[in-house]
DNA sequence: TGCATTAATATGCGCTGCATATCAAGGAAC
DNA sequence: GTTCCTTGATATGCAGCGCATATTAATGCA
């Protein structure tokens, strides 16, 4: 009579709940009160499970109520199975407000020295649910890792008011370029000295797929005093770039946070700006594809003073 | 809208199932074909699961269907979910088969040498699910733990015949009581022995309450004749009795498999039967009380060779 | 021997989950 | 650009089921 259920085989959970207040009252009427219901369809809702289980689930008297053997090894089976059907609703609102899931970020070596790890810290304080996958990465290879889905956001140089084209933003910080000089170059003896005078000097720079809108506009300053960036060596890492100044290989343009990094045998300078040419500047920005993961409008409420966008 | 959701907030696992199909198949016709049901209630269901969670699960365009950030973490809490429920009748079936749940044995230490070591072996490899408790006890202690249902059931000795009020059994083994000689007796020296000469010897013997009705039919065999057996010593194990007959104490009754327990000094001898006193005897079974749980009739069938009582 | 308690049975109703019928919009082929 | 097919959404009606109300039967207690 019961081998008709192999199609159905999968008992819904208020019978599992009706069951389980049987279990835990050991009394259908007080069980029903429990439920909001009344007693008779109780009755006849644990006889159905014990037709579709085919196993008596209690031993009832007309007067009382008694577990059996079997009913009582699914008890904690049965509480586990209902605790996690409550839980799966929180989960999606979690998942939908941001409070849990992934949230793959990837960012350029300078924003990882000071600005991201205190970022970082309060929003896993503040979202230990949340998955926090941090990846460094060039302006280029986080662009199309973002085209592609592979990241939900980035921490990207760029030149200023400059936004990927479908992309958002979040303006991090717009600073000033700085030109970083070895010690013993002679421009270092001035404290201030004009775009001219730096614009023949030999040149350490990063590769234009690593921030092209940046690269462009450096490139942009020396077309409109008619020159080429003489380029001696390139190289990736702000840090490495600081280090061949260092060495004497030539001067470089950096943002002016990068003056944080002391290094023996380099010195910044600003550049004065005059009528024709602004100060030339940068900005770092987080960015990300449209539409774009809850987690990450979460962790934008953290961010550290930020202009929007 | 949807803060209503505090009473009930269970959803049945027939919407996460629709879920699930839908995730898979990625199609709504098709996923609705795999569940026997047609589309547009379907549609439906998928629907109402997302007012009920106030989560949009799936991106549909009108010609293709994507899950979102949030329905895709959810595809595998689901998953977990329905497994478990899936799980349960299986089982309750399980459990009232006697292939899951817990078996409690208690047994005296004399067939824990050799019968019950292999007859467990054997259970255990094909029943892996039952959790098999082993408890060394002595008669009167099985028997009150059966009475109380701390245990499922027994090994016990008693007197031929003797069963238990109110218990079931199944006899294990009928064999004869043969008597344990020091060595250096002056009945050693006799392969044969009548009753009479063994009635007034010094007797190393168990309490009664470890076997009652064995205690109370050998005391008989003394009260028959007229005398009274003088026990110099009790012990409970029959191991320890052996040990005390090797030291001279005195001789002693014990079952006839007790001789594969060969021991220096000792020699055991079968006593002839006449025609007022038959061989005394003694059975070992297993007794439970009733009703019992699934796990023993498993057990049961596993009998090597039992004489059904 | 009543009386209260409690599980089981009988019966009817309303909700909801499903099917059938249909629509609308988006791609693909020509 | 037009046509046709695919596919998800909407409309409507029905049937089964889960619940409530009313009642019964059996059990323990005073």
């Amino acid at each position: 009579m019961a081998t008709s259920s192999s199609p159905s085989s999968l008992i819904e959970l208020r019978l599992w709940r009706q069951f389980l207040a049987v279990a835990d009252a050991l009394h259908f009427g007080r069980a029903a009160q429990q439920l909001h219901m009344t007693q008779p369809p109780l009755t006849q809702a644990i006889a159905h499970l014990e037709v579709l289980l085919d196993v008596r689930l209690f031993d009832r008297t007309k007067r009382s109520v008694q577990l059996t053997a079997v009913g009582a090894a699914l008890v904690p089976e049965v509480r586990v199975l209902l605790g996690q059907a409550l839980a799966l609703p929180r989960l999606a609102r979690a998942h939908a407000d941001g409070q849990a899931g992934r949230l793959r970020l990837a960012f350029v070596s300078t924003v990882g020295f000071d600005l991201l790890p205190r970022w970082v810290r309060a929003f896993r304080e503040h979202h230990p649910g949340v998955l926090l996958e941090l990846i460094e990465a060039t302006g280029d290879v986080q662009q199309s890792a973002l085209e592609r889905g592979d990241i939900d956001a980035g921490f990207m140089l760029h030149a200023p008011g400059v936004v990927p084209a479908g992309l958002q933003r979040l303006l991090i910080a717009s600073e000033a370029l700085v030109v970083a000089l070895p010690e013993q170059h002679p421009l270092a003896r001035q404290e201030r000295m004009t775009l001219a005078q730096v614009l023949t000097e030999p040149l350490v720079m990063f590769p234009r797929r690593i921030a092209p809108s940046l690269h462009d506009a450096i490139v942009a300053l020396y077309h409109a005093a008619g020159r080429s960036p003489k380029v001696v060596q390139e190289a990736i890492q702000m840090q490495t770039i600081v280090n061949l100044v260092s060495a004497g290989l030539g001067l470089a343009w950096v943002p002016d946070s990068v003056r944080q990094f002391q290094r023996p045998g380099v010195v910044y300078r600003a550049i004065a700006a005059d009528k024709r040419h602004p100060t030339p500047a940068c900005e770092t920005s987080l960015v990300w594809a449209t539409p774009h993961v809850a987690t990450l409008d979460r962790f934008l409420t953290f961010a550290p003073g930020a202009v929007a966008g």
